[in-house]
RNA sequence: GUGGGUAUAGCUCAGUUGGUUAGAGCGUCAGGUUGUGGCCCUGAAGGCCGUGGGUUCGAGUCCCAUUACUCACCCCA
């Protein structure tokens, strides 16, 4: 028995249902605030990823689908889709073109992680990037949009906590005042804390562990340390995020895993969905273009998780699964009715009467259970004596009403299955 | 990469302190006279009890290993 990768999904007509309700809350909101679809390949040079993403970082490190092709060129399977987008839109002279550049995506991406609840190998992101803006009219708008995405699906329990890391300037001062914060307390601090002083201090400040909770609590606070500009701009995000009514709390232990991140950071909680609570997460990065081979170019964009939405979804939304059956099943009796069915079944079908026929060989009994069971508005019974007399039974399945029609009468057939099935 | 939990039919699960041919419900398929679904009844198919070792006269049951699933750490959407 071959079974699936590790990590990977197989998601059935009952569940798609779900994601194609996400897709098309994802068409709408980037329609209304005037996101345009972009698409790119699956996969890309490695180096694109370990420039853009961070060569540090532990996506980069022990994350990637990484493989060599045939040329002796590695290539990678993106764990992301920011970096992708940053590069097309340099390798498309878009960079050069008029700005703000909005563009949205809909994508799988692939990480070789454990599994755990929404956590997955190969999981699927909705993502949208703003480029050209360094306003924070830019956060906002993109955090609205997120927003607007979200609420279009109706999600309860979801919270917007917001943050800003600072520019590499006002960062590398305020992670210096950190290193010597946990320094004094490195003592009481985890083990795994206690490398993240080394590698990546910022990260300490969101460990699960409660003691480190504790010692974070007093921790210096990034807002803290912002220099002047970068000050103003995070003042000038919350300012636009309350004259759009959007609630958000403000979390300093917001910090993003991903080196290109600047400035605004932020998240999307949902509650109930296991330890992988994000359930969008993003922020802006001003220096990623010039960073992978562009020019100077702002952006901001964020990536929410389809997979994790999915899972919210259990918790209420706006999605209603309405199980529809075919207008009209076509019993068939025998050989020469059988060929009649298929004929009849595709001409309806043509004229928008969704219709179904025995395909499988099945008793006359058996097939008014399958009617009956794929919930068929209605059935026509065809059999060798209608065929001569040309006289057949439309029989209404909620009602049980039958209805003397001809086979070949088309027109009064779709007029009764159009007017009895409303 | 590190821990915990789980593994019996397509699905959800029973299976006594180890004891003969491993069960139920649901689902599937077929019947319940002549050409009419739902409810009900009957029957059938479907399991190397995750895999490999071990203990034992005897293992679905106990022990070890392994794999997968799952939850958490880590990481992140």
């Amino acid at each position: 028995m071959i079974q699936k990768p590790r990590g990977t999904l197989d998601i059935l007509p009952g569940e798609s249902k779900k994601w194609q309700f996400i897709e098309s809350a994802c068409r709408k909101v980037c329609k209304k605030h005037g996101f345009g679809e972009i698409r790119f390949p699956t996969f890309e040079e490695t180096q694109l990823f370990a420039r853009g993403v961070g060569d540090t970082t532990d996506v980069v490190q022990k994350e990637m689908y990484t493989f060599t092709d045939r040329d002796g060129t590695s290539y990678t399977l993106r764990p992301e889709g920011t970096a992708s987008v940053a590069r097309a839109v340099i390798e498309n002279g878009l960079a050069g073109g008029t700005m703000p550049l909005k563009l949205f995506y809909i994508i799988n991406c692939f990480r070789h992680e454990r599994p755990q609840a929404g956590r997955y190998r190969e999981f699927y992101q909705f993502g949208a990037e703003l480029f050209g803006a360094t306003s924070p009219s830019a956060d906002a708008k993109l955090i609205l949009l997120a927003s607007d995405f979200l609420k279009e699906i109706g999600l309860k329990n979801i919270s917007l906590h917001i943050n800003s890391i600072g520019c590499p300037e006002c960062r590398s001062v305020y992670r210096d005042a950190l290193v010597k914060y946990f320094s004094q307390k490195k003592e009481d601090l985890c083990q795994t804390c206690r490398s993240r002083l080394e590698t990546n201090p910022l990260r300490i400040l969101d460990c699960k562990s409660p003691i480190c909770k504790g010692i974070a609590a007093d921790a210096p606070k990034t807002i803290d340390y912002l220099c002047q500009s970068c000050k103003e701009h995070f003042d000038g995000l919350k300012e636009r995020l309350s004259e759009v009514g959007i609630d958000y709390t403000v979390d300093c232990n917001i910090v993003r895993g991903l080196d290109y991140y600047s400035r605004t950071v932020f998240e999307f909680i949902s509650e109930g969905i296991g330890a992988q609570s994000t359930v969008c997460g993003g922020g802006r990065y001003d220096g990623l273009v010039s960073q992978i081979g562009g020019p100077e170019l702002a952006g901001i964009g964020f990536a929410a998780g389809i997979n994790r939405l999915v899972l919210s979804m259990e918790n209420g939304s706006s999605f209603k699964d309405e199980e529809e059956g075919p207008d009209l099943y076509i019993a068939a009796i025998g050989e020469k009715a059988s060929v009649k069915a298929n004929g009849l079944c595709a001409k309806l079908s043509d004229l928008g009467i969704v219709s179904e026929t025995d395909l499988v060989g099945r008793s006359l009994k058996a097939q008014m259970k399958y009617a009956n069971k794929i919930d068929a508005a209605f059935t026509l019974i065809l059999g060798d004596g209608e065929l001569q007399t040309g006289r057949a039974q439309l029989r209404n399945m909620k009602t049980g009403d039958q209805f003397d029609v001809s086979p070949d009468d088309i027109e009064s057939i779709i007029k009764i299955v159009k007017r009895e099935g409303v």
